[in-house]
DNA sequence: ACAATTACGTACTAAAAAGTGCGATACACA
DNA sequence: TGTGTATCGCACTTTTTAGTACGTAATTGT
């Protein structure tokens, strides 16, 4: 394994969940298990190859678990490893500060549209006032 | 402005703060209103097209506020805005948890380096227990 | 006169990330 | 025999992102 160096904390957690699918895959984890089909619907401009592409290097980080069922069709479902279970309070807030940005943006005459509006509401929230 | 669609809040916050250096040069904000020569001291490795063409996708988009002093030699200073500030917490949460895996890899045996560790301490943490 | 300073732009190139199109598997069912 | 299912791999192309190399400005100090 090659030396790595890195200056701060915050790239470390980029490598993990940067580009353009990883956080979204993750974010509909953090709810379910979910089957590769299921996942596909969730996320439906996403293309297979890179699908399982993302997904397998989630799980070579340790952050899902692939689970395969000996069957005919195939069948196999991802959910978080405990270190997945880790990012769940950094996903709900990109996912909330993301929907407040949006509104934000609509008020100010941009034409937004945002199709699935997480509903987090209680969960571990610890807004001060 | 062409009409968006998102599916999930996520994406939208990606968005913002995707990419190689966006979330490193917000997390050294958050500390500190910063000139440019300081923020590529502080990110060696970024060049001075990538630093300046972040900041200006970072101010387009309402994230960081640009001062520009009249002297010679220029001067010009950025920091959060508003909006930038209500990014703080998961700035903050990146940076410990990349730090955190950064540790457990090392645990490991994997080879890493971590150049500045953050001590963020005792700001708006809220850990229930 | 000339270098150093600080911030920025622009044309061009290189590298990384994402997308397309196709094939494979192995069984069920018409 | 042929079609549908669910998942994945591979070769290839396109798009996006990042990096290189260079040039500008206006002033201070040598």
């Amino acid at each position: 394994m090659a030396d790595k160096t890195y200056n701060i904390g915050v790239e470390a957690t980029m490598e993990v969940i940067g580009g353009k699918w990883k956080a979204i895959i993750l974010c509909h984890l953090r709810h379910d298990t979910m089957r590769t089909s299921e996942l596909r619907r969730a996320i439906p401009q996403i293309t297979q190859k890179m699908l399982t592409q993302q997904l397998r290097e989630l799980e070579a980080d340790g952050i899902v678990q692939r689970r395969v069922y000996e069957q005919v069709p195939p069948k196999v479902e991802y959910c978080l490893t405990e270190r997945g279970e880790s990012l769940n309070m950094i996903l709900n807030q990109l996912c909330k500060w993301g929907e407040a940005n949006i509104d934000e943006r609509r008020a100010k005459g941009e034409v937004i549209e945002l199709i699935h509006r997480d509903d987090v509401s209680l969960e571990q929230n610890q807004s001060a006032s």
